[in-house]
DNA sequence: GCCATTAGTTTATATGATAAACTAACTAAA
DNA sequence: TTTAGTTAGTTTATCATATAAACTAATGGC
């Protein structure tokens, strides 16, 4: 049971000035005082005690108003090194940032589905080892590993209960690399959760309390940040909304019913209609989104296809926005690299549909982080975890 | 900005132990440190403020468990009294009720639409005033008015937006109240997430942190309940998932689109069948599922119809349970007065479709507040806005 | 009838926020 | 150049509150 305490409330107010620094670097004591309305002392203790940490450091002086200079703060971005990995269906793709998200190093590898859960798992431990080797000399070294993954976990353990596409059911991942790095805390969770983590703390959901980030790519999954928070509900499955039925007599999906949204407002459903029209020089292995957009300049049927997605995508899409009722929906995942054709669209559609139309729509806007918002979501995850709980974010 | 000090503190263990003492009376001073971990001293000071205040009363002498006998404690219900109204489509329903919601005093009366807003307005301050009256000499008094109303609400504001039933668009209900009654506290909120507030303090959401109160009478509503909050989103439009389309190629629904979810799972939807099916017998002013239920019993036409929507309602569910993945999904309003028929088709359905099949499905439970869900929770939310704030809840 | 046990209070202490007084370092205007 | 006013940041004394420990109170069981 959460009692309070003094040192709660010590650990409210130092959380509070570190991210205000980390947010609004450079800032002063005295500024960060007028802005939280905590005692300038307060403040100031505060600081020190950052400073001591290594997470905060002062960084010159600035200028005056009519006074004394400022000494100006800034959130110490070397403290210490995140690693961030996902895991594609097809892919594995790794990441070594600082604490601000900046890409100290980062490595690709592809592999076969069918090269079986062990060897995926040894390629991931190999990844990491190379990431951690890379890691520079700082105050607090590799502070934790995060992993993405297509799939649904159960992140107290770090099991990965079920990763339809993967064929993987029930993996202890995280027991698995904790195993070989008992230092290091180890966080295994949902890939488009953590790429909503990502946007949240580097990319386009910085502003905002409520959004949703949908992954569009074959399949489609959402993550939820409400109140700054990223919400799992009770099992981890809140946002597992690719199954939303939009079409009861429609098309049959692989979940075993029928109308899902996923079969309409994704790849699959860009490469059926490829295929019913006869598009078959776009099917092979390296199919593009990216590239498909580009053609579709010049070629009406491609484009016709890419904003039939799209509208298909907006139908969800108002269901999202009916549900949780967001400041900002985020399209991410290859979807996201249609040019404006889908989200044209998208936007469109859900514009004619909403029931109350007023200014209050939701920003539907594209992924900062592109294709890195997975793998930086788990680095983030990692900072959040260790540097930045969320605990006390302003409640509303 | 929400900074700590050392009176957050004490307002979070006081808010602590009152709940704890609302949750668990009787209880004594002693059980209240064990189980929150607070120091004795602590307790004994705060637990002497609350019976200051009138909110906690000692209930007499324990039995020993071997030692000195404990002094019981009990939360006050009668320290105040809350006045909650239900506005529906065609009838005004309030009740007067102590902090346990249990009724002193209530009444209905039923309008016709054409009334006019200001007729209606008229008629609601005349109940209003009719419940003051009863109210019991305590020593608070009346601590507030909450006011259900079947449409989208601006609650900082108390405007009623957009009650598509009533045909109201921007109504400035609580200030109108407000100005007859400065003294009291107004809140105006929709429907749904009411009668969800009402389940949460007093019905089937007691023991969730997560649920979802699904109001399906004529239309589809929802009351969000996350982290033991009601989450409301931006606007307020958190839960009004009737209009996600379930059926692309479906019936046009009054917001102009197509295959909306209430066209489906709603007693427009039964009205249509009935219609269709020539039952027009059952097609008059006064239609009652409850009525028709009954009638079922001895009738497959009708236990059939009751069955096909409550497979509907199933297919809304599953998205409910998708998009808040809740521990609980609460079905209220006069769909759930369909006996078992509706209910145990739609629980088949979520089965059948839900992909992830394990006993982590959430509960599908009817409403315990029933029809007074709406009116319940209206006393509830001043309940909580003057005595019971949610603020310090256990962020999980 | 005494001892172990439990309930609850009193007292002394520690922690951390705060207000106010202080030092430091500056700008601007006389 | 001097000086008054201003802003930044620190030091000091004080206050509110939680806590630990010692206390009183009241009981059951042997």
């Amino acid at each position: 049971m959460r009692t309070g305490n003094i040192t709660l409330v010590k650990k409210m107010n130092k959380q509070l000035v570190l991210k205000l620094i980390r947010d609004q670097h450079p800032i002063s004591r005295a500024d960060i005082a007028k802005i939280t309305g905590l005692n300038k002392a307060t403040v100031s203790a505060l600081v020190d005690e950052l400073i001591d940490e290594h997470l905060v450091h002062e960084s010159g002086i600035g200028v005056s108003t009519g006074g004394r200079r400022p000494l100006m703060l800034r959130f110490n971005a070397d403290a210490g090194s995140l690693i961030g990995v996902e895991l594609g269906v097809n892919y594995l793709y790794a990441v070594l940032t600082n604490l601000n998200a900046e890409i100290i190093w980062e490595q690709r590898r592809s592999f076969r589905p069918e090269e079986g859960q062990e060897a995926i798992v040894s390629e991931m431990v190999e990844l990491i080892e190379a990431a951690i080797r890379r890691a520079p000399a700082t105050p607090y070294g590799v502070m934790g590993i995060g992993i993405g993954v297509p799939g649904i976990v159960h992140t107290e353990s770090g099991t990965v209960i079920f990763a339809p596409n993967l064929r993987w059911g029930d993996v202890s991942l995280a027991s698995a690399l904790q195993k070989q790095w008992p230092q290091y805390p180890v966080i295994v969770e949902n890939e488009a959760k953590l790429a909503a983590l990502g946007e949240k703390w580097f990319g386009a959901g910085k502003e905002f309390a409520h959004f949703v980030y949908i992954s569009a790519g074959i399949g489609i999954g959402a993550g939820v940040v409400l109140h700054h928070q990223l919400y799992r509900g009770v099992n981890g499955l809140a946002g597992e909304i690719g199954h939303h039925t939009i079409d009861l007599n429609g098309v049959r999906c692989n979940c075993g019913n029928i109308g899902c949204w996923e079969m309409y407002a994704s790849q699959k459903y860009i490469e059926r209609r490829l295929a019913e029209e006869g598009r078959v020089e776009w099917l092979d292995d390296r199919f593009s989104i990216a590239a498909m957009a580009l053609a579709a300049e010049s070629d009406d049927q491609l484009a016709r296809i890419l904003e039939e997605t799209g509208r298909y995508l907006g139908i969800g899409l108002l269901q999202v926005i009916y549900a949780y009722n967001p400041e900002a929906v985020i399209i991410g995942g290859p979807l996201a690299s249609a040019g404006d054709y889908i989200l044209r669209a998208a936007r469109k559609e859900v514009e004619e549909r909403i029931l109350v139309k007023n200014e209050n729509e939701p920003y539907m806007i594209v992924s900062e982080l592109k294709e890195k918002s997975c793998a930086i979501g788990a680095a983030a995850s990692v900072l959040e975890a260790v540097v930045l709980p969320p605990e006390f974010e302003s409640s509303l």
